[in-house]
RNA sequence: GGUGGGGUGGCCGAGUGGCUAAUGGCAGCAGACUGUAAAUCUGCCGGGCUAUGCCCUACGUAGGUUCGAAUCCUACCCCCACCA
């Protein structure tokens, strides 16, 4: 088996690392930690890269730390921030840190010789004494070296508080707690984080005179140039309560052809045969989309398990697979977004405006017109223009379901209880 | 503490008494073309309505002048630059 930081390298999953980082991970098993910032209760799927890194560091034999930043939480990270964030709540911070864990959970083995772990950097920094931080941490870092870091640089025209300019030595300190109390050697985490982790090395290297290594992972943007991790709906998260797996499916095959190779590899732990063999069905028949249909498979299967995967793709395949597939509704409604109406209601014949702001597919009556006008929502996949469109039993498929659509992929159905 | 500049819609940025729900760009949404792709072109892009029009909310905050204010006045808050 080929060295760590060979796998991450040919992955795509390094864009900088320390000098002798890569010498040091291709010797042999290390351990090494990701942090991740508790300002969201979910994790979304760019968490998935540095958790990608994770599971990968255990695959190759290392043991992984995933830390969630209960204490750095609660000062806030000024990396890519262009303006002062409002500090969260305490209890916001230990709850949030507390969700985050359990979802990080699922991604790692907690069994075995390189068992991963769970800490929250909440249990050493919340007591650590400000004289001993400023003596034994900030006595190693000149105002001037932390005034190269580009999140402190960045912000010096608009402004950053002493709290935020304060935040990476708190990092810092993490890294040389853990590398002090747990033998780890490496942290890894998103590109942005490279400043902050290089102090932590930084620090070990002034405290201990020992080497630690950090290794980045691109910030990752979509080929065309947008932020990745956005879909229709808005944030894509691995919690299945905010983005149901179907979603989650659909996201990953509507990437560009230009990105699903890179993302096989950074979001699957296919071998590099199998995404040879996607790649090239993908070309020989672009429209078929095999590339993606294989990266959402795997990344659901992953983030959700392999039935809901399985769910999900024919799902996605009857709803978009075209008229002559026999469509049955009632599974469609079990994995698609859907709402409800009550029989009285349809009866009544409801104006469709109101159906879409009840079905979530327009968040005014206004914004509804607009889009009849536009063409832009559909019933049953058919385009439909009238402002003044009403539902009836007459729609109904399959005795109580109508398909609603907005544009080309938004899908809600309707559900008739009753 | 002083002096000067500034705070406009998700972001950037025009506007300096009525023609302004506010030019333009970005982002977003939709249509056409395609392959549930990209690129391109087109439309939309505060909210509500009994709707070729009407009403509400909005230009840092609070008041004021005026028939009428994002635009003028006062106070306050915040940011930036220079000086101390």
């Amino acid at each position: 088996m080929s060295g760590f930081f060979e796998q991450l390298s040919r992955r795509g999953l390094v864009q900088d690392a320390t000098p002798g980082a890569a010498e040091r991970l291709n010797a042999g098993p290390v351990t090494a930690y990701v942090g991740f910032d508790p300002t969201a209760s979910a994790l979304h799927v760019g968490n998935l890269v540095p958790v990608m890194c994770l599971a990968w560091l255990q695959r190759s034999g290392g043991t992984p730390i995933a830390l969630v930043g209960g204490g750095t939480g609660l000062v806030g990270d000024p990396s890519g921030k262009r303006a002062e964030r409002p500090m969260l709540a305490v209890e916001d911070v230990a709850a949030n840190a507390e969700a985050l864990a359990t979802q990080l959970g699922r991604f790692l083995s907690f069994e075995g010789s390189n068992a991963a772990r769970m800490v929250n950097n909440a249990d050493w920094l919340a007591r650590l004494p400000l004289m001993e931080f400023l003596r034994e941490t900030g006595k190693h870092f000149t105002v001037n070296y932390m005034l190269q870091k580009e999140s402190v640089k960045s912000r010096m025209e608009t402004g950053i508080s002493f709290t935020e300019f304060s935040y990476m030595l708190v990092q810092a300190y993490d890294y040389w707690h853990l590398f002090t109390t747990a033998g780890v050697e490496l942290q890894m985490g998103g590109s942005d984080q490279w400043g902050n982790i290089t102090a932590g090395v930084e620090l070990i290297a002034r405290k201990e005179q020992k080497q630690a290594h950090a290794v980045v992972a691109p910030l990752l943007v979509t080929a065309s140039g947008h932020k990745f991790g956005k879909s229709e709906a808005g944030n894509v998260w691995l919690d299945p309560a905010r983005t149901s797996p179907y979603q989650f499916y659909q996201f990953w095959l509507n990437a560009e052809d230009q990105d699903a190779e890179r993302w096989l590899r950074i979001f699957t732990f296919l071998p590099e045969e199998q995404i040879a063999v996607a790649l090239a069905e993908h070309a020989n028949d672009p429209g078929r989309r095999a590339a993606q249909r294989t990266l959402a498979w795997e990344v659901t299967a992953l983030v959700h398990g392999e039935d809901e995967a399985d769910r999900a793709a024919r799902t996605s395949l009857a709803v978009f697979g075209g008229a002559d597939i026999e469509t049955d509704y009632a599974e469609l409604a079990g994995t698609m977004p859907n709402a409800r109406l009550s029989r009285e209601e349809l009866q009544a014949e409801p104006a469709l405006v109101d159906v879409l702001v009840h079905a979530g597919l327009a968040s005014s009556k206004s914004e509804a017109r607009r889009g009849l006008q536009g063409r832009g929502f559909s019933v049953n996949d058919q385009q439909e223009g009238d402002v003044a469109r009403r539902l009836s039993v007459a729609d109904l498929r399959q005795e109580r379901f109508v398909l609603l659509r907005k544009g080309k992929k938004n899908y809600v159905m309707l559900v008739i209880d009753g």
